[in-house]
DNA sequence: ATCCAACTTTGTAATCATTACAAATAAGTA
DNA sequence: TACTTATTTGTAATGATTACAAAGTTGGAT
């Protein structure tokens, strides 16, 4: 059983087809904590699939997603959508200096999830839980000068 | 004292100048409840405002989220950013048809940024609470179909 | 084991919100 | 009123993402 199995499972119950592409993928999203956007996939891929296009990045992230597999954090500091693989409820913690983002564990979160979910007039189906801040290596630099 | 006062008034303080544009900004931001972009900001005052550059909204827009006066809420299912003039700590709700965004108020947004603040390595200097779906609206237009 | 229809990948071109820039203009103080 | 400096404007550039069509591949059917 390997990590990458439930990525690999939500793309065979949507019915879509396993290319050593979309496998490479979801072997990267699962192995790699620095929630990545398509742009940095691409450019770690690119050494063993050198014909990897980065619109098949797109289309495989774009499609875990809808399939709920992945959750899209939106764009950082920068302008680029990062990508998140772990899907329980979490905050993100955004570093407004380096991009580095975090996950961060608190059970507030789901009991605003639950509040916006029974108390709202939307039907929810997703949520971005965001905050932006100095990461602890860009604080100690910033003091630096 | 007008409702744009608070706006006009963080201008102020930063040092900023006072001009036209600036304050027809302001104007329209605290009395749209409809978390608009710098396009649609634009689109509006163009009817009072001619010449008004859609590069003056950017920057007027970007002057006061610096200054904290509002809150910049990153890319809608458009991928627009919108912004909201409400600056305490709530979430807001997206529908991904129709894009329209509301705000809601729950005491655990609050809990959430203090257990952030607290335990995170991060110094946190903003948020942004996110919730996807349908709006009542468009709920109704899909059971009609 | 092979075939084939449907799905995927690829590479390039187009899109579109946002940002950069420099000349023209206006705010606000002396 | 005059002047210094911030601001506005219009246009051009940027850069991530998406559109598209041709070439290639998957996986079930034969």
């Amino acid at each position: 059983m390997f990590a990458e199995s439930s990525l690999i499972e939500h793309l065979r119950q949507g019915g879509l087809r396993l290319t050593p592409q979309r496998l490479a993928i979801c072997q990267l999203l699962v192995n790699n904590t620095e929630h990545p956007s398509a742009q940095s996939i691409h450019e770690q891929l690119r050494q063993d699939y050198p014909s990897l296009s980065l619109t098949t990045v797109y289309n495989t992230l774009e499609a875990l997603v809808r399939l709920g597999a992945i959750h899209n954090l939106g764009n950082d500091v920068g302008g680029t959508v990062r990508y998140d693989a772990e899907t329980t409820p979490h905050a993100n913690l955004i570093c407004t200096s380096c991009n580095r983002i975090i996950d961060f564990h608190s059970p507030h979160v789901q009991a605003l999830a639950n509040d916006v979910t029974g108390r709202s007039p939307y039907r929810i189906t997703g949520a971005r839980v965001l905050y932006y801040g100095l990461c602890e290596q860009c604080q100690q630099n910033q003091e630096k000068s």
